[in-house]
RNA sequence: GGUGGGGUUCCCGAGUGGCCAAAGGGAACAGACUGUAAAUCUGUCGGCAUCGCCUUCGGAGGUUCAAAUCCUCCCCCCACCA
């Protein structure tokens, strides 16, 4: 292979067993093997976990997010800074949420338009407008490898003509972002996101529209916002297979060890989650036996690792008594330790997965999983 | 020895006649968390357990229909004065 002559933007698929892929996608930072679970970082930082760890865990992309980058530092301080690669210290590729998400988690405090999404900041209460342009503008900024397109992310209540309606907007804002950003116009590359609720046919709309706007990848977005298991998976198994085959496909914010194995299984190439940081700051840690809630008095004085299968250096280090001790007394040290598991096991989890589908074997893995961590029936 | 303050459910600490099994916090125990406003949030937290009943507020008596709350004596702690 010679990866140093691909474009950025090249996705090349090497293996599939049935919808699973094994693909490359090329970046102005390098190569991602897919299927890849991506380390969620929103403020430049991977909470508790510095750049170090994420290389010595094997991440090979992490997330940063537009809105709170934009609100702080501020992403022109960023830019100056010779963006956000240089200034986090993270030389591997680098995707940005577009604020999409925020559309949805802080709807109290925003406004949708056509133009775009007028929003409170949540740190001080100022408003800011944030129009599809706009949130191109600060990723370029940034400096992202992967730019999202703004995009309306519909919670679980709304009902089909919102959800139609809302998938429309959506389309034109992508539209805008590409036409801020053509094809070609530089390194960075620009997903776009399919919406339309829990419809088939709104989905099926929604991929049409945006398949027809040339972009680098396409994500799946507004799954994992409050619905039940099933419908989620419903959505998932419908749509996921008819995006574009030739291009990477993200399956956003989402999931479980076996969300991710299904979304594999349907042919998704990328994942992001804030599960293992957030959870492993609550103790909740993810091992080869299962869930293990680090905090129980069970562990008390529990020699053993906290997983024996697992490479980390948490695993490799500490007992699980001494991880319950830390988390029980507060300590930052906990928080840290937990993360590096936690995304370790989630990293190891496609690493594999990557493995069964060059072997064929992907059906296998999924069982493997599906014997520790009940399946959704 | 004197004066003043105080002893409340695992801990700290509210509560001065009924609405008190007793505020609030902590600890403890369990659970949740899915493109991060989350090192956060929720539940349980005397016993039996269905209403409800039983035991509990330093100890022992007493007043009262009713006491953690009022009275008497006793024990212990703290501060200051001798």
């Amino acid at each position: 292979m010679t990866e140093n002559t691909k474009k950025p933007g090249t996705f090349k698929i090497h293996a599939t067993d049935g919808n699973a892929r094994l693909g490359t996608l090329t970046t102005a930072h390098g190569d991602i093997e897919t299927p890849v679970y991506m380390p969620v970082g929103t403020q430049g930082t991977v909470k508790g976990v510095s750049p170090r760890d994420l290389k010595e865990i094997k991440s090979q992309i992490i997330l940063g997010n537009t809105y709170h980058l934009y609100l702080r530092p501020g992403d022109e301080l960023i830019a100056r800074r010779g963006g956000l690669h240089k200034f986090a210290n993270w030389d591997r590729p680098i995707l940005t949420d577009s604020g999409g998400f925020q559309v949805f988690s802080l709807e109290s405090i925003r406004k949708i338009s056509e133009q775009g999404v007028e929003f409170r900041s949540y740190i001080d209460g100022s408003k800011h407008f944030f129009s599809p342009e706009k949130v191109i503008s600060i990723q370029n900024n940034i400096g992202s490898d992967i730019m999202m397109v703004l995009d309306e992310c519909v919670g679980y209540g709304n009902d089909r003509e919102y959800t139609d309606r809302s998938l429309e907007m959506t389309t034109r804002w992508a539209k805008r972002c590409r036409d801020a950003y053509p094809v070609g116009a530089g390194d960075q590359l620009m997903f776009g996101i399919v919406q339309g609720g829990f419809h088939k046919d709104l989905r099926e709309k929604s991929l049409e529209q945006l398949a027809e706007i040339p972009f680098e990848g396409y994500a799946i977005g507004g799954l994992s916002v409050g619905e039940p298991i099933p419908d989620m998976y419903d959505i998932l198994r419908h749509i996921a297979p008819k995006l574009p085959q030739d291009k990477p496909r993200y399956l956003m914010g989402v999931g479980t060890p076996l969300d991710i194995l299904e979304g594999i299984a349907n042919g998704v190439d990328m994942f992001d989650c804030v599960l293992p940081t957030r959870n492993a700051r609550n103790g909740t840690l993810y091992t080869s036996q299962g869930k293990v809630n680090i905090k129980r008095a069970q562990y008390r004085e529990d020699d053993t690792p906290l997983d024996p299968n697992c490479d980390c250096y948490t695993c490799r280090t500490f007992s699980k008594a001494y991880l319950r001790h830390i988390y029980t007394s507060k300590e930052l040290l906990s928080a840290q330790l937990n993360s590096i598991h936690n995304l370790r096991f989630f990293l190891n989890l496609t690493e594999q997965a990557r493995e069964a589908i060059k072997n064929g074997t992907f059906a296998n893995l999924r069982k493997k999983y599906e014997a520790v961590y009940a399946p959704v029936e």
